[in-house]
DNA sequence: ACTATATATCAAGAAAATTCGATTTGAGAA
DNA sequence: TTCTCAAATCGAATTTTCTTGATATATAGT
């Protein structure tokens, strides 16, 4: 019921930190490994390790595992699929009536 | 500087809650006063107010004031804002190259 | 095996967001 | 003015999120 307000707030979840949009910021450059992010942040590893684990489970940003190394990128599919969640929930009725509770004096 | 993504992050910390999530939907019918979406979502009115007010600040929800009530609606304007800062932080560089730090080696 | 490096996880404190009763403000109506 | 009702604000407790050093895990090289 109120599980599917939960999942999608997930997807904002993500988006509503300063910092995890200054990673989205960087990534719009391309794929790039956690080394690389820390230098340009200037964050300790285990708060670039955090963020990166909310923006991944929420979709919107995928790694992909290489030896040692973790490279991340901004997920296209993730991305689609929070834009498509924010449509849906700004989307009103073409007929947005007034409110018909306070309306009548 | 870092003030766009502060910016940009109050847009989605609006969207990141379950209950403003319950109270978009319920504005995507239409018009909304305040007491129905009490009485809709069984809140204290302290509480919806500290909720729509955020909606608002964030330009996704606007008030008509109309003597003693105060009716909500979505705003076309600021969904539409917020569907293109949404796409404007996840558009990659069509020539998403790969990390050149960790690749080499 | 040992060493070095990359990343994840833990844990405890700090900071921010949320909750909600109580109070205040403000706009009608009497 | 006084009363009533709608909504905002206050204040203090609670909950959630963030931060970061320390530790654990894992991979690669020697």
């Amino acid at each position: 019921m109120g599980d599917i307000h939960k999942e999608r707030a997930k997807v904002f979840k993500a988006l509503c930190d300063e910092r995890r949009l200054k990673i989205l910021q960087l990534l719009q450059e391309g794929e790039k490994c956690a080394c690389v992010l820390i230098e340009s942040l200037d964050m300790p590893q285990s708060s670039l390790s955090y963020h990166m684990g909310i923006l991944c489970d929420s979709g919107i940003v995928e790694g992909r595992e290489e030896g040692k190394w973790t490279h991340y990128s901004i997920s296209r599919e993730g991305s689609e699929r929070a834009i498509s969640i924010l449509k849906e929930i700004t989307l009103t009725s073409e007929t947005s009536k007034e409110c018909s509770h306070c309306s009548q004096k």
